[in-house]
DNA sequence: GGCCCGGTTTCGCGGTCAGCGTAGGACCGC
DNA sequence: GCGGTCCTACGCTGACCGCGAAACCGGGCC
């Protein structure tokens, strides 16, 4: 299925940012600002730790039931947990462009914001 | 992956409506409104016909790709789509639970609202 | 320097499921 | 009945979920 999202050959379109990639990015912020860790929030969820590291960093699909899981597990509501991800989408397809390379993935970025 | 979102000991506690059932009523909402059929769409967004159909009757996960495939063949962006969703999570799940109850899931539902 | 330690990522491996092609209803007009 | 349109059920194969085990990365301590 890498084909489905192809560019046309009119012109070489910049898709938005994958949905997986949202998700991880919104649970990864949410866990670092309960002040927990990967091993704590999987056990909650019942998913082992590794997978869900991938899932934070987008790497992987979490199903429907993974996600909620976790989503529990943060004692995150769902439908909070979905405007956090519009949020983050819409933030960050239209940011200013300013100088500063927008995203660069740090590993090692700490980011601590209000709790 | 069965056990991901067991009932806790304490009662059976009633787990919010899956994800993807969300999704898929949600893409099936805004087809039907286009009057646009499965296999106008499936092309549209290079996905199989049967595929798209199960997956807008929340039977598979559909991945992030696929995912924004069928919203842009539907002329749909990403962000509307989140709000969409959410929208139908609360509305699903705050019913004010009177008598009468406001959403049956109808599988064969008409809705023909404004298109 | 070496050595452990909490936290995270990478690597390989099954078992499961995405995604498809094909066949089969259900319902219409002719 | 026959053809057409639209959708769903059935089986299959390759991809990927989800995991255990091991490596990696600071950083503190001796």
């Amino acid at each position: 299925m890498s084909e489905v999202a192809h560019l046309g050959p009119g012109g070489p379109r910049r898709h938005q940012p994958l949905l997986r990639t949202l998700v991880g990015e919104v649970l990864r912020r949410r866990r670092i600002e309960q002040r927990r860790t990967l091993a704590d929030v999987a056990r909650a969820a019942r998913v082992s730790l590794p997978y869900l590291s991938e899932v934070e960093r987008g790497r992987k699909e979490a199903s429907s039931e993974v996600l909620a899981a976790v989503c529990a597990a943060l004692g995150l509501d769902l439908a909070d947990f979905l405007t956090d991800v519009r949020l983050r989408l819409v933030t960050q397809v239209a940011p200013a462009h300013r100088h500063q390379s927008p995203v660069a993935r740090r590993p090692g970025d700490a980011l601590l914001l209000a709790a």
